[in-house]
RNA sequence: GGGCGAAUGGCGGAACUGGUAGACGCGCACGACUCAAAAUCGUGUUUCGCAAGAAGUGAGAGUUCGAUUCUCUCUUCGCCCA
């Protein structure tokens, strides 16, 4: 072994990617010869450095490119960046930089990195959303969404951070406080853009069905998101002081109509225009809006209420009459912001009447339940009968008791079937500097004004004071006023939510550098739907969502593109996990800093007398330190083997745990394997001897297990083959044998490990002087299976021996072979023999008694 | 609380539509090379048992000639939604 010269993999691997690049061998271009494949990983937010996450995203992808690729497709496979957002933000004001020059360096530096890991990757498409190159087509898109009336402007409820005096995002939130001040979070009413996904709910959710090769743990995300409910409105005659006839009301459960206790408005119900001179309801409002607005934050609230002096009459009893409350825990956005309240069989409502001591009246008993049975500690929710309820009473809950109720409260016109979405239109509209600027401006009425075409790019200004409170684009007068047709205007200071950068960056990369258009018609019509997208399960509702519904809003009167559905294949990976470290202060250690003699104890770099406290796996994050970098491993172990390990070991949707022993293992392979290569290369030269037709077996099978490895996504299950490889042409070199097939099949499992290990296979093929292109191997279906059997002979369906038997002969002709062998006897002597059960290449199964 | 998913050696994980459980890797043990160590190579490695053999895929039941695989109940863990 000492006599063949190490795999320097640095040089290597440096020569090949400078070949690919110099080549351009990734590139792509239309090719109707061809059939197409568009593989894209979800890009990355340049944060400065790449992460163990990005390399597993992109070894999956890359893998899968490669693949196609070599099966002859016409692959498209581009990289960009996510490039706007709070971090660059936060950076600037930390480091007083430019947010541009700040993002700018970090995509630099995270460029080189990935390069450094050999992905096919087509760089002439590269693109950067926070580039005025990329924005300014996502504000003809923004104006072309206007025009279809998909975008409008509304009052809506931020979070506010009243000591900062900043919108705070919905992370920025922690425990109701703002992350930077520690203030108490309020809700503020601001005027905010939104885009009408709710126009097309009932399409985002039907058509789910249709993407076969999206994950069903997506898809389920996704229609839960999007909650279909089926209900009805409910109209409640109002007595009181007031001049309010009726309210409506949007139920699921109008089967409880008999529990009814009181009816709970929003405070921001029509109604609440009779109390807004009411000092205790301007209080109890300001009380309202002291909480964040995410639903989880509504959901937490102390459930709170104004008793207001209307009454409600249950529809179905006119003699019932209720209290009308308005109340924290309703929202105007969902239903009609009222509800009514049935808290025997709702626990908020049932939290709600205890606190305000209204009636609790039970109308659900469970099915083993006798008319005593009464609600008493917490709401009843699960199936049962209807009881208490006058001509309900009996009806079966829920399926039976809904539609019946419904369909009476239609005949006699107190109400209608109604279905419900939970899904809200999306608010795009950010009150921040980084981001793409909202190309509307409003004249001296406060009318919205569209920014003319030819007036596009509005660019970001540069130079402005990020060290502000609140946005900076609103203390930026120079930029703010402009003339637009004579007319004195103010820009829109706000700018778009990120996840409109990331709705269309697909199209995008079908053709980059299109200066005019957004995208070019003819090709995507070419290269679009993707074929694979692959990237984290932390998308798996919004950021796919939103892609999902701009494909609609754009393909919404257009003749020219008419795609629905832009991912026609979604996989998403797992994360990479690595142990946690804690010194005794409790203070995180990075794996670096910690050592271990034995893998069970471990101690502190810097002073070994310290005991480090060792923490459960979890996926790496900087907090907790538990990263191990990529560029340190690349440049220790090569990208072959840092792409190799980053597969090993578990299925790619699965989480995989970071582990150095299987790291250098990886790596002594990528050794061995070049080791090999050389014995082969020197066999070779060698007199030949005939065929081995063992060896055009074994390549079979192992390009065939490579094949459903590749298309079922088991790419660990390609590493596992890997090995399998090397050993078997390892004895085989060991030989000394220069087999007349050797080379031909030693160069087919070199293509086929290509796509995990690109830079020594191709460096092996190289040196082997393989001159063809290089092809993907064709499967023969011939010697898949042994022509020599190891038939099971099970006795009651357990394994008791094996016999060699031809492949493919019958059950006569077995039994023959295992009565010369007389294993039977032994059974046949004490019991009776009732069945047997043949199954051609497996098993024989003696039934005895 | 609801929905979805998972559980296989010391560890990560394999097992086609129900048909030889534990592929492949890590770790460990032994051996070779070496004055020695590292590296490398070889052999072994589910458990119990000297062996023949028996048990065995979170627990318990069921369907079946046969169950890691299908059905039900339970336990634990993970993710999503509240």
């Amino acid at each position: 072994m000492s006599d063949v010269p190490r795999y320097n993999f640095k040089l290597i691997e440096n020569k090949w990617q400078s070949f690919w690049q110099k080549n351009k061998t990734f590139s792509s271009k239309i090719n109707p010869q061809k059939p197409k494949f568009y593989c894209l990983e979800m890009f990355p937010y340049p944060s400065g450095r790449i992460h163990m996450g990005h390399v597993r995203n992109y070894a999956i992808g890359d893998v899968l490119s490669r693949y196609k690729s070599l099966c002859g497709y016409n692959v498209l496979h581009p990289m960009g960046w996510d490039s706007f957002g709070m971090p660059a933000e936060n950076a600037a004001k930390q480091n007083n930089i430019n947010p541009k020059s700040w993002t700018e360096q970090n995509i630099k530096n995270m460029k080189t990195q990935l390069k450094q890991l050999g992905l096919s990757i087509d760089w002439d498409r590269e693109i950067s959303t926070c580039s005025s190159e990329y924005y300014k087509h996502q504000q003809k898109l923004f104006l072309e969404l206007y025009d279809k009336g998909l975008v409008y402007r509304k009052e809506s409820y931020v979070n506010w951070d009243p000591i900062d005096q900043t919108v705070l995002a919905n992370e920025q939130v922690i425990d109701g406080k703002g992350w930077r001040s520690g203030a108490i979070v309020e809700r503020k009413k601001l005027n905010q853009w939104f885009f009408k996904i709710t126009h097309f709910s009932e399409e985002l959710l039907k058509e789910l069905e249709a993407l076969k090769e999206w994950p069903k743990k997506v898809k389920t995300m996704q229609k839960n998101w999007i909650g279909k409910s089926f209900g009805c409105e409910v109209d409640f005659k109002i007595e009181g002081p007031k001049d309010v006839k009726t309210i409506k009301c949007y139920t699921t459960r109008p089967d409880t109509l008999f529990g009814l206790s009181f009816l709970a408005l929003s405070i921001d119900h029509p109604v609440s225009k009779y109390y807004l001179d009411n000092e205790n309801f301007i209080k109890f409002k300001k009380e309202c809006s002291k909480a964040g607005t995410t639903e989880e934050a509504i959901a937490q609230a102390k459930k709170i209420g104004f008793k207001t002096d209307l009454t409600a009459l249950n529809p179905f009893n006119k003699n019932i009459k209720v209290p009308v409350f308005f109340a924290n825990f309703v929202l105007m956005d969902y239903g009609l912001g009222a509800v009514f309240g049935c808290p025997a069989h709702d626990q908020r409502d049932f939290d709600f009447a205890k606190k305000y001591n209204l009636n609790i009246k039970t109308v659900v008993k469970p099915n083993d339940a006798d008319e005593t049975y009464q609600v008493k500690e917490e709401a009843y929710t699960g199936s049962g009968v209807l009881f208490n309820s006058d001509f309900l009473n009996g009806l079966k809950v829920p399926e039976e008791a809904i539609s019946k109720t419904i369909d009476l409260l239609e005949e006699k016109k107190l109400g209608t079937r109604k279905t419900n979405y939970r899904l809200k239109d999306w608010g795009v509209s950010r009150q921040r500097y980084w981001g793409c600027p909202i190309p509307i401006a409003y004249d001296e009425q406060n009318n919205i004004v569209k920014i003319p075409l030819d007036q596009l790019p509005v660019k970001l200004p540069q130079n402005v004071n990020i060290n502000t409170n609140g946005n900076p684009l609103d203390k930026e007068n120079n930029w703010k006023n402009i003339i637009i047709d004579g007319k004195k205007c103010v820009r829109e200071t706000d700018t778009l939510d990120t996840f409109v950068d990331s709705s269309w960056y697909f199209l995008r990369f079908c053709s980059s550098n299109n200066e005019i258009e957004p995208f070019d018609k003819k090709e995507i019509n070419y290269w679009m739907p993707v074929d694979q997208y692959i990237g984290g399960v932390e998308h798996a509702i919004l950021h796919l969502l939103y892609s999902r519904f701009f494909m609609r809003a754009i393909s919404l009167e257009n003749e020219e593109i008419q795609l629905k559905e832009p991912f026609k294949g979604l996989f998403t990976q797992g994360m990479v996990c690595h142990e946690t470290y804690k010194d005794e202060n409790n203070n995180w250690l990075y794996p670096n800093e910690v050592f271990s003699e034995n893998g069970k104890e471990y101690f502190l770099s810097k002073n070994p007398n310290q005991k480090i406290k060792i923490g459960p796996s979890e996926s790496m994050s900087k907090s907790k330190k538990n990263t191990i970098d990529p560029e340190v491993m690349i440049s220790q172990y090569g990208a072959d083997a840092v792409r190799f390990f980053i597969l090993s070991d578990s299925p790619p949707e699965k989480d995989v745990q970071w582990s150095d022993e299987g790291m250098i293992s990886s790596f002594k392979f990528i050794q061995k394997f070049w080791s090999l290569n050389e014995k082969i290369i020197e066999i070779t030269k060698l007199q030949s001897f005939s065929n081995n037709s063992e060896l055009d077996i074994f390549t079979n099978r192992a390009i065939n297990k490579i094949d459903q490895a590749l298309e079922k996504f088991r790419y660990n299950l390609i590493i596992a083959t890997c090995h399998e490889i090397y050993s078997f042409f390892n004895k085989i070199a060991d030989s000394k044998k220069n087999f007349k097939n050797l080379r031909d099949n030693f160069e087919k499992v070199l293509i086929i490990m290509l796509p995990v290990m690109p830079h020594i296979s191709n460096e092996c093929l190289d040196k082997l002087n393989h001159k063809n292109t290089i092809k993907w191997p064709e499967v023969s279906k011939e010697n898949l299976v042994d022509e020599k059997i190891e038939l099971v002979i099970q006795i009651n369906g357990k394994k008791k021996y094996t016999i060699q038997v031809e492949k493919d002969i019958d059950e006569e002709k077995a039994t023959k072979k295992i009565n010369q062998a007389s294993l039977l006897k032994k059974y046949d002597n004490t019991k009776k023999l009732i069945r047997t059960i043949y199954i051609k290449n497996r098993l024989i199964n003696y039934i005895y008694k």
